[in-house]
DNA sequence: ATAAACATACCGCGTGGTCGGTTTGTTTGC
DNA sequence: GCAAACAAACCGACCACGCGGTATGTTTAT
């Protein structure tokens, strides 16, 4: 029993508290059991007022993704344009953004709908997408063999990170860490 | 229509195959998308049938599960004991086993199941306690640092080959798999 | 006045799961 | 050897529920 629409609009607002509050139940108990209900109670909403944002289910989660797609491209930038050496420097901001979500676990947005991303073709394209988007971008400095090594030994950490329970223990993950960043800076 | 209750009872036979349907139709459609109607169907066998053998969706899962992991168990024990050199020898096998379901792509049952496993926990604990036994049980051999780094970085080139659309392309994965099989032999 | 931003009520549908019954196998008693 | 008795395998009809989505009403902003 909602009643957002006798307080003031703030369509920006709304929107955005959608998006969060559907990343947050989707990282906390997948991507399977999101639900428009569960997404509108979460960000004091109706479903009706939800759809209105988002005609679709399919829709909103697209969004979501793309909203944490940009995200990460701030992130990445951001660190890139504080590394000083320019061969790997995709590659080390792409350690740090994915070892900084793993270090959050479970609490991060990322946890569960990157993986269950893989469950849908859409997603799954937009990933993909990026990631080639990206590596053309930085195709000058970031397509070593080595480098490419590091990015998917990175992934699948990330990947072992959350099968565990109560995720890696800190230190393994610190070990882990350097020696990737060290792969980074070899010729 | 199926009149499985008047040909002879074979038990085993459509236990068997009910577990080979619900993998296919997982691979195929994602975990998702997985319905006790179309497995029985598949299995010529009807939803009451299917539920004789599994008493709910869930338990059909994790029995797939579970017969995956075996299968996998069997192919990675017959790698080892053909690999002449003791150390990282359990790497070399993981690494060779997750490459031939990386080359057989989506038609593997390891497709879409293993990557929706993170999203129920149940097979994320059954996964982790697989590797972690797997780990203990061959330490003397398989715990250096650059092998486990090897095995993350396999696990990403799988995720990886997922998310693309016809997955990675053939030469690249060569390199690939030559470069981590070296990581393996190092003092 | 008009459109946007919501709420409310409702529907169709597919789903997982239950239940009682029927057929086939297997064991037991004589 | 042969029924009777019991258990296992399987069917077929059914149900309750939750889901995504629609249609329409009401409030607010411009």
């Amino acid at each position: 029993m909602s009643k957002a629409h006798r307080r003031e609009k703030q369509p920006d607002a709304v929107r955005r508290s959608l998006l969060d509050q559907a990343a947050r139940h989707a990282a906390e108990d997948g991507l399977g059991a999101l639900t428009l209900q569960s997404v509108a109670d979460a960000a004091h909403v109706t479903k009706g007022g939800l759809l209105h944002h988002f005609p679709s289910k399919q829709a909103l989660i697209e969004a979501v993704f793309e909203d944490l797609l940009g995200t990460l491209d701030e992130e990445i930038d951001r660190m890139m344009s504080a590394d000083p050496v320019a061969h790997g420097s995709f590659t080390r901001a792409y350690i740090d953004a994915f070892f900084q979500v793993t270090r959050d676990g479970e609490s991060s947005p990322w946890a569960a709908i990157s993986v269950s991303c893989m469950t849908d073709a859409k997603l799954r394209a937009l990933w993909s997408g990026w990631m080639r988007g990206r590596l053309e971008r930085h195709a000058g400095t970031d397509s070593d063999q080595p480098l490419a090594l590091a990015r998917y030994a990175t992934d699948g950490i990330w990947l072992a990170n959350l099968t565990e329970i109560s995720g890696l223990p800190a230190g393994e993950l610190d070990n882990l860490y350097n020696q990737l960043k060290m792969m980074t800076v070899s010729p």
